[in-house]
DNA sequence: CCTATTTCATAACGGTCGATATGGTTTACC
DNA sequence: GGTAAACCATATCGACCGTTATGAAATAGG
């Protein structure tokens, strides 16, 4: 995901600030603004970076949110593994619902999740930008469904389960657990809510 | 909540539009796009009216919202009245989630919910509108968590149920499946999701 | 008809938006 | 040192933002 050969050094006047530590910043005021209410200005001032110099370094506002919420999302591949590496689909949805519910009420970031409030309202124009997030959740959704599957086949799941729906359960109760966080539910009730989610979990008839 | 009683009508210009429509079309305005990613001018595009006017008739852009907001979520007697004339909270809910899984995927209106979209993101000066908000989704949950309480009441739901954590998981789900809906999924889809939800729901020991 | 009152349409306000032109400054390479 | 290349800060672009001043048009009461 990330390319940390270094360059040989170009020519010219080396850049004069930390790209990733600037990035960093931009991927922190989208999640607290939003991806069209954050404007450049906001930028500038929490980047540290002057307006052309944002625009020779990402190119426009659209591929600096891009770039930032790619930063924000991780690499699908550290998800993949994740959901490999856990026991059953269930502890990974377990695992997956923890954290985020820590994530969305951390003391240091902004409240809820960068994907559900940055594009949850927008212009006509920013369609492809809303586009990009839904495909982010898409591909978590799938990459769950598929480890859901998994559980199904090897019968740790009952054959009567539906990944699909158990899959999109998941997503959607982490989506509406940043809009409560967002709302200031303390991270014990966010918790709670994760925890709640999880009850309805299906059981093996064999282990039940 | 409505005043129907027929003004003597007052001197002067009559309004030339219908107001009680015009909100309507800002409404679906504000749910299509969002609170600030919503122009005064895609309002008078859409509700015919031209930005004096709208001034005139609504005060401004804030109060519109709020105005608008409040006819999108109804009356909290109507939904009193629903919660209580269920037989059980677990009906309740689920009549809540299959309610809001049509109201979010209608043809005819925008995706998603109004409360979960408009004010997601927002800059810092729109905190009171996201306040607001807030408040309704608040107000939801509270008469939610009144209806299992007296379901635990009664012995209908068991007494190691928490009617707090319950209802914030509904509203969860519920704020959740809008992301979905919004991101394009069908009806049958965020229906199943629904139901998902409730196979959590606590069973009383006498019944199970 | 006359006046008071309200709404109407047009045009414009200052401010901010995303994005850039300009010209000086710092580096690498010869 | 000279030249080319890249980046910097300043100033500014046209477009749109939310909002309102202005004066004509429409109605009610006298």
């Amino acid at each position: 995901m990330y390319n940390n050969i270094p360059m040989p050094r170009k020519p010219g006047r080396p850049l004069s600030f930390d790209r990733q530590a600037a990035l960093q910043q931009a991927m922190l005021t989208f999640w607290q603004h939003g991806y069209e209410t954050t404007s450049i200005s906001d930028l500038t001032a929490a980047m540290g970076v002057t307006a052309p110099s944002i625009y020779a370094a990402f190119g426009d506002k659209r591929r600096l949110f891009l770039e930032a919420m790619r930063l924000y999302a991780g690499s699908p591949d550290d998800l993949q593994q994740s959901l490999d590496q856990a026991a059953t689909a269930r502890d990974a949805v377990s695992e997956m619902l923890t954290l985020a519910a820590h994530a969305f009420t951390g003391e240091t970031t902004p409240r809820g999740c960068l994907l559900a409030s940055a594009t949850a309202s927008g212009s006509t124009d920013s369609r492809d930008v809303q586009k990009a997030v839904a495909d982010i959740r898409r591909d978590i959704m799938e990459r769950l469904k598929g480890r859901i599957d998994r559980d199904i086949a090897i019968g740790v799941l009952p054959e009567t389960a539906s990944a699909t729906n158990l899959a999109a359960m998941v997503v959607a109760m982490i989506q509406g657990m940043s809009v409560l966080a967002r709302d200031g539910l303390e991270r014990q009730s966010v918790l709670k809510i994760a925890s709640c989610a999880l009850e309805g979990w299906p059981v093996s008839q064999t282990e039940g």
